[in-house]
DNA sequence: ATGAAAGCGCTAACAT
DNA sequence: ATGTTAGCGCTTTCAT
């Protein structure tokens, strides 16, 4: 062992022969006699050579790293979707230098930027704020939106057919025969949430219903207690729905807590239906009736269109990915209306 | 906008000075004229000019980058500690190089052969395979092992008193009157898990019992239903323990979706205690009564020690955190014994 | 207060 | 089949 590590010139004079020699052995970029060969391999054990990503980088000018930048770790969907982001870029020999934004504009710029500085091949973005994306896409550095997007930027984006999604939720409940569905979600600055949204509202419609968003719908916020307090006073009204769709993973922790602390079962006593990401750690308890976003074809996603920018050989198309309904155990049949008392349906 | 890059020399001939004094003013190591100064910035502004990482740490010989290698993201603990580990890194000016090992030694070591070739300034790791640990010992790479540790290799350390832990989870079953207790672990083969039965072992022996294993443990592993099957067996067999201490947040879920198959309600036929993590998304639906890993302390102290490392400023010593019980809804007294046939609750 | 220039470790164009 | 060497963008020593 060296006092500093071994650098390729240490493993060219070991072995007798040329730095460049040396370079090509170890990229494989031009035929070497099979002896010199074995020449360099002896002398990169006896010093315990190993490479250095920096000056090669530096060198060729690529970084064979990407940027992965989600809004919350701690959610489970972005821990899913970066444990498979990690796999599918190390599968092409790429580093994930990792970015955690907290919902914080300022802090996903300070982010951007050192990854810029970095000279990151790319990036993936679950974005927050639509002036750190423009400025991005102002710097030509590839980048991949994932989850959500923004209206009139112009950035590849991997999505979910969140409208889609709302309705398979909705579709399910009303199908057991609850009308009073109310919704809670992550708050209407999001693309996700908007979309979402609609889908609800588009569903009622269909149903020639006018959804009542004043009174059904809750804001959870992305932290904080607002949603199950909202949910716990919404459950407490006169009126109360029979049913709940929760629009995302954090909606669903509002949601579930609330009920818990208004002591209301589930599906006794109220239906639930949930929107997000299945994973071993996520709810274990109870299987929870759920729209299922494809996370890791997302995670798939979005890193083949990163490498379609940085490789720029395939004109690069954004990508809407559906999700499934599962049921659980959390919905069952409505079981007396409201208002009226009747016998069962 | 350039087609490529603004350099620090682009920057130096738009304010007609040199390159040196670009850079001083960047890094503020010597007195520069305000004049020049603002001459500087103003190129700045107008190329677009932004620092090229790679570059720097080339030259100076550190990346200002560490990497934090964890066996599992999608467990909520990890999930935790990278978020905490991040935000202390970033605090010091550094980004992180994010790895998942999966619980797979070999690549594990994929992960950290690349970590050495980036050349980050140090790593945190999650270990999983001892001959790894030994491995960057021996290239000297500043290293922090947190949660798990391996007996007779001497690298600083992050790790959590389980010993303790696992008797205060006994302990709080021991009081409301629980005498067969079974536990569920992660595997004998990691430093956490043998010495949180061994804590439950000198628990017991402490009362004058001899903890029975062959019958009251169960290997819940890292991954799969074993854990879950083996719960299912125990709890169906005559002689059901009347309480359950799961070790750990996946032992946890093992144990959650046992006792779930097995329509076995909690606290009311058996009581739960669990061992991990709080997180907002962990676990919402009932406050269950735990052994509390401290993770923020845990990212805080890996950081702190990796630092200690890197700046060589002061003799680095492992961390021995304390875990906290914090009692929830998942446990209950004894209600009655268990020999002897009974009617319905 | 500022500049010139060496050189970090590597790749690749241009030799032979 | 192999070698020589310029140069990637920056920091820093040594001058002035």
């Amino acid at each position: 062992m060296l006092a500093n590590p071994a650098t390729i010139k240490d493993v060219a004079s070991r072995a007798g022969i040329s730095v460049a020699t040396v370079s090509h052995v170890l990229n494989g970029t031009r035929k070497v006699r099979v002896e010199t060969r074995d020449r360099v391999f002896a002398a990169i054990e006896e010093l315990g050579y190993s490479g250095h990503s920096i000056a090669r980088s530096l060198r060729r000018g690529r970084t064979a790293t990407l940027g992965l930048v989600v809004s919350d770790i701690e959610n489970p969907f972005f821990a899913v979707l970066a444990s498979h982001v990690q796999r599918a870029a190390l599968k092409k020999g790429y580093q994930v230098i990792f970015g955690n934004s907290e919902e914080s504009g300022e802090r996903e710029r300070e982010i951007l930027d050192a990854l810029g500085a970095q000279r990151v091949d790319g990036i993936i973005l679950a974005p927050v704020a639509q002036a750190n994306v423009e400025a991005m896409a102002r710097r030509r550095i590839p980048l991949t939106l994932v989850n959500r997007r923004f209206e009139g930027v112009d950035a590849p984006h991997v999505i979910v057919d969140d409208h889609a999604g709302a309705s398979l939720g909705f579709d399910h409940l009303w199908t057991l025969g609850h009308r009073e569905i109310a919704i809670v979600h992550g708050g209407m600055q999001h693309s996700t949430t908007l979309a979402r949204v609609a889908g609800v509202r588009d569903a009622y419609r269909q149903r020639g219903i006018v959804f009542d968003e004043t009174r059904l719908s809750i804001d959870a916020g992305r932290s904080g207690d607002a949603g199950e307090a909202g949910l716990v006073a919404l459950m407490a009204s006169r009126q109360r729905p029979s049913a709940i769709l929760a629009l995302g993973n954090w909606p669903m922790v509002a949601a579930i807590r609330g009920l818990h602390r208004g002591l209301i079962r589930c599906p006794d006593d109220v239906s639930l239906v949930g929107y997000g990401v299945t994973s071993p750690y996520w709810m274990p308890a109870s299987s929870i009736s759920m729209v299922e976003q494809p996370v890791i074809q997302m995670a798939d996603a979005s890193v083949r269109l990163l490498f379609d920018q940085i490789e720029k050989v395939v004109p690069v198309e954004s990508v809407m990915l559906q999700p499934l309904f599962s049921a659980g155990e959390s919905s069952a049949p409505l079981k007396r209306p409201l208002r009226r008392a009747s016998g069962k349906p």
